[in-house]
DNA sequence: TTAGGTATTGTGTAATGCGAAGTACTGTGT
DNA sequence: ACACAGTACTTCGCATTACACAATACCTAA
């Protein structure tokens, strides 16, 4: 797979999986997983810098299973930035769904 | 415009003007504005370096309205390179949609 | 001769995916 | 008690690529 498509597009992903409910790191990747082939050196740094940027919140709840999950919930401005940011997609992808057709 | 969106992306739409028919670079430039906003110092860099890995080749000719023009062709090889890319391009934005769709 | 469109090239920077390696907790089998 | 597998998170550093900025140079028309 060409790595330089996901640039972008899995902060999208992530978001999406995020707004439906809270989830952990490693549950997010699992999920991804099923769509496309990620890692979780990609995913984590991608909560990371979301956070940073105000876009989630989080917090740690105990597990039977293993170690602390720390759950991402999406903050006011998350919401804004993933509806911006996939709709900017969906314009792109047209776009270039179009050239293809077009130019063929 | 997300810049990231670009990556990997721009190659394929370079790549399938030049299938068409042969193209110099500033015409491709033009032709790619009327779809994605993309600048000279982004197309030329992978003008040169698809050439590089030989996916085309080149040559000169004169105009009569500027400076010579150096035109790209798409090789054999070329050609392969870019049908094999694009349709990952299009099973990568398949697996994107459903999941934003499924996850909504 | 000056302006503007045509045409190409080079340098440097920022963003981001991801391989590799490491920490740490829990439960199971030996 | 010990090794191991599965779960869960983190950090480091490299490679790739878009693109701003800049420079160069040709041609035509006012």
């Amino acid at each position: 797979m060409q790595t330089q498509f996901k640039k972008g597009v899995l902060d999208i992903c992530v978001m999406a999986l995020i707004a439906k409910k809270d989830m952990y790191g490693y549950e997010i990747v699992s999920e991804l997983l099923s769509y496309i082939d990620v890692t979780e050196s990609t995913v984590y740094p991608i909560l990371r810098r979301l956070t940073k940027e105000g876009f989630f919140t989080t917090y740690i709840q105990e597990s039977s299973e293993g170690p602390a999950r720390k759950y991402y919930q999406l903050t006011q401005e998350g919401i804004a930035h993933y509806q911006a940011v996939a709709t900017e997609w969906q314009a792109f992808t047209v776009a270039v769904q179009k050239l293809l057709q077009e130019v063929q």
